[in-house]
DNA sequence: AGGCGATCCTGAGGGC
DNA sequence: TGCCCTCAGGATCGCC
């Protein structure tokens, strides 16, 4: 499940293939994949039951236009070209984007649902896909930089550089779990289930506590280790659980410096104590009852 | 306001 | 070997 350093990894690794590199040919494979603006469904996310996609021309994925680069925002990867539209890349929870040399093979080819060709700003060939077998993710058309930073503005902070401040401005009034609050992305961008449980843990702090009721101190902690887990996730690759990898394949290494994620009823590396487990915010919630008061 | 359940989807893993 | 069930979860929607 791709939450920000994941993002992270796979922006780094497509970065310099995709910066001042032309979209010579692009093709959706799968229509509903693509939101385009007016479609039926304007959102984020695409109710499946009901959305019925607009037509979408090979342009709605920047074929013939050079590509500036690949932003990102909390866990939002952007393919932005230098004359203002963008793709908003969201691989949810199985999305993957693979980059091979023209020619090459593709070491799995079902569940792609986009293809880009690009010439390199050095003239070699690429070609970019999007695969993603549980179509969480999606792609969504952006028609210009305005509509991008529109788009992206109604995101909380990235969480890379989450300020005591800004996490203090969320958790004010917020009567509710300062894990939920963690996880919705209007308030902090990038942190997912992994990662809300990995820092709450390294913070000390009892996912269930209400937000409101954290201390200056404990804000000013858990920002700390929100940031400091990310970067050091970064650093590591990322998470590699099941199917994750970054655009040129390799796995991550973060997973096996998880101190509560996935560790359910074994032992608190910190004190030897049972890790608890229940359902937070929907999601599967590890935390050691003795070491986050 | 926000908790909660349902929904979308596929693949893995357990039980029998 | 195979089938059925459950579980994983990011984000949103609708109900309470």
């Amino acid at each position: 499940m791709p939450e920000l350093p994941e993002v992270e990894r796979v922006r780094q690794s497509i970065e310099a293939v995709v910066a001042g590199a032309t979209v010579e040919r692009a093709t959706l494979h799968r229509r509903d994949v693509l939101v385009i603006p007016g479609d039926p469904e304007g959102g984020f996310s695409r109710n499946r039951t009901r959305y019925r996609p607009k037509r979408a021309s090979p342009a709605h994925l920047l074929q013939g236009l050079t590509l500036r680069g690949a932003h990102r925002r909390g866990k939002q990867l952007a393919l932005v070209s230098s004359k203002g539209p963008a793709v908003i890349v969201h691989l949810g929870m199985t999305g993957q984007v693979r980059r091979v040399a023209e020619g090459a093979r593709l070491p799995q080819t079902d569940h792609i649902h986009a293809t880009w060709r690009l010439t390199a700003a050095d003239g070699s060939r690429w070609r970019l896909v999007f695969r993603d077998p549980r179509r969480f993710g999606g792609l969504w058309h952006v028609p210009d930089s305005a509509s991008l930073t529109e788009r992206w503005s109604a995101l909380g902070p990235d969480a890379l550089t989450l300020t005591p401040t800004a996490l203090a401005e969320v958790c004010r009034g917020a009567k509710r779990a300062v894990k939920a609050v963690l996880l919705d992305q209007r308030a902090v961008a990038g942190v997912g289930n992994i990662y809300a449980d990995e820092a709450c843990f390294a913070a000390g702090i009892d996912p269930h506590r209400t937000a409101t009721t954290l201390t200056p101190h404990e804000i000013e902690s858990l920002a700390a280790e929100v940031r400091r887990i990310l970067a050091d996730a970064i650093e590591r690759g990322g998470s590699t659980l099941r199917d994750y990898v970054d655009a040129e394949g390799t796995q991550g290494g973060a997973q096996l410096v998880h101190r509560v994620y996935a560790r359910a009823g074994l032992p608190c590396t910190q004190c030897g104590g049972v890790l608890s487990t229940d359902r937070l915010a929907q999601r599967a919630t590890v935390w050691c009852p003795r070491c986050q008061g």
